[in-house]
DNA sequence: CCTGTCACG
DNA sequence: GACGTACGTGACAGGG
């Protein structure tokens, strides 16, 4: 039957879809021959996802993927620079584009392309004649250029955001009809493709004359009328090049086809040319999954016969195989293994518990690897999990070797100092057996490599790297415990599936140690991992462990008043508002303030939400009530939930005290995250806020030493930078905002008022994240013209900065990467992009090096810090990115804070001579808001 | 699970 | 020219 009514045609942009897989991957390339294949294996990807997606009661009854081909076209008769500012296609990328036509044609889909047209004209052509024979058209682009096809059962979708587009969404972006999309572009003409359009007019400007005037031709032959003169004068002068724009963006529905509607019907794919396909790229994974999709065998990827400088699994490996692993029953079995390790050297462990908190963690297992594929797994506290009464539960199940045994007999290895015991994430397996007496040296640490290698590339949890350099996707360990409420802990699990899941961890941790290890040299990350990254693990476990003391007391006598407050405030706010609704509902505060109280200034987000955060009610403040009250609450409400309540909820039962967990790995530029609880964004900019403080405590006969680096990252913008005159100031021990607004104002230091102080305070900042005349506009709530002309003069009197940041983008540019003095490296793939991410990638590209140097320098501070306070009764407690709290014996504060201080001020010795002076500030008292 | 909001440096 | 923008984090509540 002919192509007609009932009939559903889909067209997928195979363009867009390459650029998409090519920039959204990094540059995979294949293992045996080194061909660049990471936009063919996301094309992949995404036309399996489509497939996937698209066999429902609405699948399409006939499919093609429509391709460009040859760069010039009958638009560049007409215009010769059209796409002519169009960068060059990236090397790697080139030699992919036959194999994406390759790809398609193995997923049996029909794939089109025609020499001289536009993808985008084949598209228009098809879309017409099946919406002319009374069929559907789906386009699967966000090419706005498409959009004039929309209507008459056309419609677009973007596979990306998983939106259709149809008439109204159309409307939404260009300001009028599909039909009319075509005039408003000639209008506003397109940067991308190099349509020239009318100087001076975008799309917002063009949408106004074209609903005025009805369409281009009335508009351009009534230009005459248009009031306003400049815009009057731009289209009569500029016609032609109108019209000529027209004709490059109108598409063309008259693409002498070689192939009919009925070419297209959908076609069950081939799996064996599927799988003979992708085997050839070889994507292990990719071809496994399809597979499973497909409920066929995968062929067998040969790998490679040498093991290049490539990055993923070596070729003689085994495949992981949660099979293949040994279960430890019996000391014999356990001696032999620990042989096999002294003999080796080295040794991958993992440790199994009932807890993510270590604090709390039980052993259940410990298991060991030392070869790819040689695993085994030592069940210690196994219960049985099937048993539902009470007392049943807690018998240890038959078959595991007693506790004590296994770690005296490890104790030895984990301690010989000839032994590296590699771990992913040893900071954590580390704090479990240290409560059982076992100390782990030396040891490496897979997580901490890939953060040393790959900041900014990915994250560094074992998944992500297993997947990423092994192609291997682990067992997810929701398998076995569930999830939610009926989730169980590890010690309820069968020890055969233990087995597998937790040798299979163990296996992986020792091979992207293989992986990993040459590669610190290559990509010289050694330095960073050996001196910031490895030792840095044991003092941070030894602080968590610490902890600090918490008074409950404290804690929940402000929760009660924080709650009475809140209570007070709910009311005034339901009276203001003529009716009770759920404060804390920024969607239900929105409809009050903007639908029903009719207050101006209402915008909505992209969820279709009214705004409303602080900047807004702030601003409504001024004319009303309620915003003010609401505010109120809302910093009464962060305050009790996230602290007063939050925090009592983590004081250790055993210890009455706080651990923290710090993310050695949470953010890239080099600084520590800290979690459960977050003790790195305690209150303290508000009064109310800051006795929370209050609640942290010293031991009884004990102090909290608090000491904080001064203007650290201002002194490293000094030195990076080059800035004499700031770096002068630093070296004389001025106030350092003061002495930047007097030079940026011509106010003489001693007429300094606070507002002009404020305001250079305001731009050192800004100039360290990377300043924009916008942000600080809204930061100082000043006119942006007036913010640009500070940015300028301070530019000018400082003109160092420019060149830092200029330097700092090329850099970022060329190499992919920026580094700290210290020679950490933030990796920036986003600088690359296009539109507004461009602008972020840029920012933090001038950011990271000042933010990862400070963060460089504390660390090293942590590092020696246990050495250099071993003979003083004090502990090291906490760290918040610019600060180190102490607990020390009463009488112990000013030795204590004298040799802190030392080792502060001195942390970038001797690697980096800084041409500024480091300057630490000390404070003591009983809690942490006298000593900060 | 995502979004908005807000706490810190 | 238009558009959207200060850097880095984590936790909580609401809502689909």
């Amino acid at each position: 039957m002919a192509f007609g009514k009932g009939h559903h045609l889909h067209l997928i942009d195979g363009s867009a879809f390459i650029f998409r897989a090519y920039h959204a991957l990094p540059p995979l390339t294949r293992k045996s021959d080194g061909l660049p294949v990471g936009a063919v294996s996301g094309f992949c990807n995404m036309l399996q996802k489509y497939v996937q997606d698209n066999h429902g009661p609405d699948a399409p009854t006939h499919v093609a993927v429509i391709f460009d081909k040859g760069s010039h076209t009958f638009r560049n008769e007409m215009y010769p620079e059209y796409k002519a500012n169009r960068e060059a296609m990236p090397e790697d990328l080139r030699p992919q584009i036959p194999l994406t036509r390759q790809a398609t044609e193995a997923f049996n889909i029909a794939c089109k392309e025609m020499e001289g047209y536009e993808a985008d004209d084949i598209i228009a052509t098809l879309s017409c004649r099946a919406r002319d024979a009374g069929g559907r058209v789906t386009i699967i682009s966000s090419d706005k250029d498409l959009m004039q096809l929309v209507g008459g059962g056309v419609e677009m979708f973007d596979a990306m955001k998983n939106n259709r587009i149809g008439v109204e969404g159309v409307e939404a972006k260009f300001g009028v009809g599909p039909e009319r999309v075509v005039d408003v572009q000639a209008l506003a003409g397109d940067s991308v493709d190099n349509v020239p359009g009318a100087p001076g007019i975008g799309v917002k400007t063009a949408a106004l004359l074209i609903n005025e005037f009805g369409d281009l031709e009335t508009l351009l032959d009534r230009a005459e009328e248009i009031p306003q003169p400049k815009r009057r004068q731009t289209l009569l002068d500029n016609r032609e090049q109108i019209e000529l724009s027209k004709r490059l963006v109108q598409l063309d529905c008259e693409t002498p086809l070689e192939f009919t509607l009925d070419d297209l019907e959908v076609r069950e794919p081939d799996p064996e040319r599927l799988m003979t396909f992708l085997a050839e790229m070889e994507f292990r994974t990719l071809t496994k999954r399809i597979a499973e999709a497909l409920q066929v065998e995968p062929p067998a990827i040969p790998e490679p016969a040498t093991q290049e400088a490539g990055e993923g699994p070596a070729p003689e490996w085994p495949g992981i195989d949660p099979d293949a692993y040994e279960r430890i029953s019996d000391m014999k079995a356990l001696d032999s293994w620990i042989r096999l390790i002294r003999h080796q050297g080295y040794v991958a462990v993992d440790t199994e518990t009932t807890s993510l908190n270590e604090m709390q963690a039980d052993l259940v297992g410990i298991c060991l690897a030392i070869q790819p594929g040689q695993a085994c797994y030592i069940p210690l506290g196994h219960k049985d999990g099937s048993a539902d009464d009470l007392f049943g539960s807690d018998a240890l199940l038959e078959g595991q070797l007693p506790l004590q045994d296994v770690l005296d007999a490890l104790k030895p290895v984990l301690e010989d100092e000839a032994i590296l015991k590699i771990g992913q994430n040893m900071k954590y397996d580390a704090k479990v057996l240290a409560r059982y007496g076992l100390t782990v040296a030396p040891f490496d640490d897979t997580m901490l490599m890939s953060y040393a290698l790959y900041s900014g590339v990915h994250g560094h949890g074992m998944d992500t790297l297993s997947e990423r350099y092994l192609n291997h996707t682990p067992i997810p360990i929701k398998d076995l415990l569930g999830t939610g409420k009926s989730a169980i802990t590890f010690d309820k699990v069968a020890i055969d599936d233990a087995v597998k899941y937790a040798a299979e961890d163990a296996d992986i941790t020792l091979r992207l140690w293989l992986t990993f290890k040459p590669q610190l040299h290559r990509h010289q990350a050694t330095t960073v991992y050996e001196t910031l990254e490895r030792p840095l693990s044991p003092v941070l476990a030894q602080m968590e462990r610490h902890g600090i003391k918490v008074d409950r007391e404290v804690l929940s006598r402000m929760s009660n008043a924080f709650a009475q407050k809140m209570a007070g405030l709910e009311a005034e706010i339901h009276e203001l508002a003529g009716r009770s609704f759920n404060v804390g509902s920024p969607k239900q505060l929105g409809e009050i303030l903007f639908d029903e109280m009719g207050l101006e200034g209402g915008k909505k987000g992209k969820t279709g939400a009214y705004a409303t955060g602080a900047d807004v009610l702030e601003d409504l403040a001024t004319e009303h009530e309620l915003p003010a009250r609401v505010l109120d609450w809302r910093q009464l409400s962060k305050l009790k939930s996230t602290y007063t309540d939050a925090l009592q909820d983590h004081i250790d039962p055993d210890t009455g005290r706080v651990h923290t967990s710090y993310v050695q790995t949470g953010a890239n530029t080099g600084r520590l995250a800290s979690t459960d609880p977050n003790l790195q964004n305690i209150p303290v900019r508000t009064e109310e806020g800051r006795r929370i403080r209050e609640a942290f405590i010293a031991e009884p006969g004990n102090t909290l030493v608090s000491l904080d680096y001064s203007q650290i990252e201002l002194r490293i913008l000094a030195h990076i930078a080059d800035l004499p005159a700031l770096k002068q100031a630093f070296r004389e021990g001025q106030d350092i905002h003061a002495m930047t607004a007097s030079e940026m104002f011509d106010v003489p230091m001693d007429d300094m008022t606070p507002e002009i102080r404020r305001r250079a305070k305001a731009i050192n900042f800004g100039v360290i994240y990377g300043i924009s005349g916008f942000g600080l506009a809204r930061n100082l709530r000043i006119p942006r013209a007036e913010a640009q002309a500070f940015i300028d003069r301070y530019f000018e009197r400082f003109p160092g900065i420019r060149a830092y940041m200029d330097n700092t983008v090329a850099f970022a540019k060329e190499h992919g990467y920026v580094q700290t003095l210290f020679g950490r490296r933030i990796h920036t793939p986003e600088i690359a992009a296009k539109g507004p991410r461009a602008g972020f990638a840029k920012r933090a590209a001038i950011n990271a090096p000042i933010q990862g140097t400070a963060a460089d320098i504390i660390r090293r501070a942590m590092i020696r810090m246990p050495d250099a306070i071993a003979d003083q009764p004090a502990k090291m407690l906490l760290q918040v990115h610019d600060e180190l709290i102490f607990e020390v014996e009463a009488g112990a504060e000013d030795a204590l804070i004298d040799a802190a201080r030392s080792v502060m001020e001195g942390a970038a010795d001797p690697a980096v001579k800084l041409d500024v002076p480091l300057v630490v500030d000390a404070g003591q008292g009983s809690n942490w808001a006298e000593a900060h």
